[in-house]
DNA sequence: TATTTTAAATAGTATTACTATTATAAACTA
DNA sequence: TAGTTTATAATAGTAATACTATTTAAAATA
């Protein structure tokens, strides 16, 4: 018997908590993977409804529309980024090594945590690569940013951005660095497969995510040291 | 009397050339105006049309959908960037000096240029800070980049990743760097404007672009010296 | 048991993205 | 110059999408 977590998500991101009832969970597991599948553009609720069995109009219950949805899924990814790097850098002092673990985890390929059953990990990391930058690159940011809906986001770039405060008090750009490396985590990962012209990285050798880790830790550790 | 220029656009681009015709450049001139003004999303060829006084239909001769008209806008900016680079770096051997220029280039706050009195230069680097990302971030990006879409943004990085080898051969990642600072440049400036809290750049101050530079020129010059 | 509250389905509407067809104007040819 | 071809743009649609007002059903409470 494994113990489930929910993650405590801002209530501006959903009308209804889609974690507290069978139709609201059955939407966040399925759009997961349709979104996965088809891309945002092509998802609509209507055949999320007919995927779960249920209609257009109750999804609308959960959700006020598409982007609120992509946004609560976003906001899932990073509040769950955040919780592992908390986990994993309790009770470490080197900030050093809490830098690595950081972007160990932020770089490392995503699979199932059992810790959240309703949710591919693997399906929604990549979503975050496609998708994420969808979420905030709209002409209601401001709006949606004084609810609260970027927390999470703003709320792991700060936790990184304190570690590298540790390291170097003197160093003028903790936040624009780490918002950049956070962002290029999932761009460069996008562009070995799409755009590989645009990257050394190579997704046709193993390990891309530890290519990933290379690239982003030589940034940070020169830009920082 | 001022020569004007024409970039040499990729013909995938479009349907019909819209530097050819009066309504071609219409098209053009006026979408610029309105995805500044109202964005990508709110953007259709119906409001587009009413406005120069013509049809959705016509437009439609010019080009696909409105993503396509998107993709050339943007693919005309990197045309006009690297144009302004190469411009620019002419006769200039010391790599240092070509790389400050690059960078300056990019980070400047943009204003018409003359040689091009179709395009609203001021207007289309907003949409590039807003909607650029929106352009490769799909699912048909691959027949997308197949067709050459993407050439001016690859090849635009290609240039400035040269003249990064020239200080620095054993460099590992060249154009991981200059995709990532290219992104970066735009980002922060979005990310001063609409969540300063995940960047030192400050959209209150004055020069946001030198402080731009001043951090893009941080990261490069670290990272490869 | 009756009543209130909540949840979800039905049945729409307005808008959007896109297209087949027709009309008009320009260019070429006999 | 009259007739024919070609190019261009407008008319008039359609299918799909995003969203909502209203009704029905179920659950909770008094």
């Amino acid at each position: 018997m494994v113990a489930t977590l929910q993650l405590q998500m801002n209530q501006n991101l959903f009308l209804r908590d889609p974690q507290e009832t069978d139709l609201g969970r059955k939407i966040i597991r399925q759009s997961v993977i349709m979104i996965d599948q088809i891309g945002f553009e092509g998802f609509t609720f209507k055949k999320l409804a007919k995927e779960i069995s249920s209609t257009e109009a109750s999804v609308y219950r959960y959700f006020e529309n598409k982007h609120k949805l992509l946004v609560y899924l976003i906001a899932w990814y990073w509040n769950w980024l955040e919780y592992k790097i908390d986990y994993n850098t309790n009770n470490i002092d080197d900030p050093f090594k809490k830098l690595d673990i950081a972007l160990k985890l932020l770089t490392e390929k995503k699979k199932k945590d059992p810790l959240f059953p309703d949710i591919d990990e693997e399906a929604l990391s990549r979503i975050v690569i496609s998708e994420s930058d969808k979420t905030y690159l709209t002409k209601q940011v401001d709006e949606d940013n004084q609810v609260g809906l970027f927390r999470g986001f703003k709320s792991l770039c700060k936790k990184v951005a304190d570690i590298i405060k540790e390291i170097n008090p003197e160093f003028n750009y903790p936040h624009a660095l780490v918002s950049t490396v956070l962002q290029a985590a999932n761009q460069q990962i996008f562009y070995s497969m799409h755009l590989p012209s645009l990257t050394e990285l190579n997704a046709k050798q193993k390990k891309l995510d530890e290519q990933n880790f290379e690239f982003l830790r030589t940034i940070v550790i020169k830009a920082i040291t």
